[in-house]
RNA sequence: GGUGAGAUACUCAAGUGGCCAACGAGGGCGGACUGUAAAUCCGCUGCAUUUUGCUUCGAAGGUUCGAAUCCUUCUCUCACCA
């Protein structure tokens, strides 16, 4: 069954720019559509989880989702958005990020062949890899006018202005090989419409261009709107760096964390965005949430969602187990009646550091365990102010800088946990020599 | 090529011989309040075995009891003139 798809991004905020006549051939036709994944690492960030949501959307609405990730286009580099000229990626990082990205979308999007509309992974290094230098030039390249891609915005930006810094051929011709993709697809798959971030727009028409000019034939486009924060800074960014998809990079805690943190007002645009909820549901939420905003209840929900989506339901519990003592009202006595297993799952992600039992034994000041001996804190100095500061925590309770942590202090016998204000944390582990 | 102005901590920006580890603002961190929020208020924000010492004000030398501050050379930025 076919639902409405541009009306479902529409409500949800995610239409951004939309090509004439899309959305009455998608409600008249069941089609496929892509959307492309740059392979610059080897994980997708909550960036992209914008598009991954789109293709799950679509999907969803009854047509055929196909994730494209860049191989070939990874080796060029989009110089879209980007003021000076990137650097080139080697083929083993390309290589490597590729199977990263690959692994992380087959848990988003439903490739199972047996199903009514199954999604498809492609890569357009396996198309473009065969095609010559004269057989592009010349079946492509000469569709497309010099003049038509100069009036790309991501090409003219580098050309004229104050800051232009010029651009080199190889980054000039990304538009191209980006729209000999959707060109590709379009023959072989009967791929219709390219989606994409606001961003891409440029690179899509030329796409769309493309396929009207060497293929007779009419593509669809259609961009979401970057997602933005409502204090102005980057969406998807902390003080630790990005926020990725991959457990390994950025812990479920952490994950969950940074939705749970978000904005009253960001988290009603965000809960349409990221979460599949219902547009009834969704209103029913944001009154809820305003008759007793302290509750949270919007962050909590997206923070679910997102979580469970991204990393399973059983690590969205361990977050929520990890919150819950970190920031509820638990006490030295809790986390010390913490079993290992439940201790480390709580703190999986924490920084830490290993010190000799014996050190422990003999006493250890809080100079040493928070920054000589263990690089939490900068310097000697900084443990000092934030000892002065009423900042520093052992097992959650506060010290003053004469406490000196002995053998009482450890939890499963072997941790220490150190906290400077309320959200870092450290964990001192005990060795025996 | 000529002339003039400038280069100070994460950023902007004061300071033109001792009271300068350097005013102030922003940012960051911490505390109070709170909803692990916003706003607000308070404190901290070079290093060290911390009422003291050490290294810092584009770079290197010099003058001086003493220099971010004066002199010399160099590097870079900006403005005007050719």
């Amino acid at each position: 069954m076919m639902t409405n798809f541009v009306e479902e991004l529409r409500w949800r905020g995610l239409l951004h720019d939309i090509m004439p006549d899309t959305e009455e051939y998608l409600l008249k036709n069941k089609t496929a559509g892509y959307i492309g994944f740059d392979p610059t690492a080897d994980s997708l960030h909550i960036g992209s989880l914008v598009q991954i949501i789109i293709l799950m959307h679509f999907q969803r609405a009854g047509h055929t989702s196909i994730a494209l990730v860049g191989g070939a286009t990874g080796m060029v580099g989009d110089p879209s958005g980007k003021s000076a000229e990137r650097n080139l990626l080697d083929e083993e990082t390309l290589a490597k990020n590729i199977a990263g990205v690959k692994s992380q979308l087959e848990r988003f999007l439903n490739f199972d062949k047996t199903s009514e509309n199954p999604a498809e992974l492609v890569n357009n290094y396996d198309w473009m890899k065969d095609i010559s230098l004269i057989e592009f030039v010349r079946d492509t390249g000469k569709h497309i006018t010099v003049n038509y891609m100069m009036a790309k915005d991501s090409v003219k930006k580098r050309l004229n202005g104050e800051f232009a810094e010029g651009m080199s051929f190889t980054e000039f011709t990304y538009q191209l090989f980006q729209g000999y993709d959707f060109y590709h697809l379009y023959k072989e798959k009967n791929c219709k419409i390219q989606m994409g971030g606001s961003d891409q727009w440029g690179n899509i028409t030329t796409g769309t261009e493309l396929i009207r000019r060497k293929a007779q034939g009419k593509a669809y486009a259609l961009t979401v709107p970057l997602v933005t924060k409502a204090d102005g800074t980057k969406f998807g960014k902390t003080e630790g760096g990005n926020v990725w998809l991959d457990a390994n990079r950025t812990s479920p805690y952490k994950f969950y964390q940074y939705w749970l943190n978000s904005s009253d007002e960001d988290s009603e645009k965000y809960i349409k965005i990221f979460t599949f909820l219902s547009q009834q549901e969704i209103e029913e939420l944001i009154t809820a949430h305003k008759e007793a905003p302290h509750q949270r209840l919007l962050q909590k929900k997206i923070g679910e969602e997102v979580t469970v989506m991204t990393h399973g339901r059983d690590a969205y519990e361990k977050a929520i187990a990890a919150s819950n003592i970190l920031f509820g009202k638990s006490t030295a006595n809790d986390i010390k009646s913490l079993d290992e297993q439940t201790f480390l799952d709580v703190f999986e992600g924490v920084p830490q550091a290993s010190i000799a039992r014996e050190e422990i034994e003999n006493g250890l000041d809080m100079i040493g365990a928070l920054a000589a001996k263990t690089n939490f804190l900068n310097s000697n100095s900084d443990a000092r102010r934030a000892l002065k500061e009423n900042a520093v925590s052992v097992n959650k309770e506060k010290v003053k800088e004469e406490y000196t942590i002995t053998s009482a202090d450890l939890i499963a016998d072997k941790y220490v946990l150190l906290q400077r204000g309320k959200k870092s944390y450290f964990l001192l582990q005990v060795i025996d020599e």
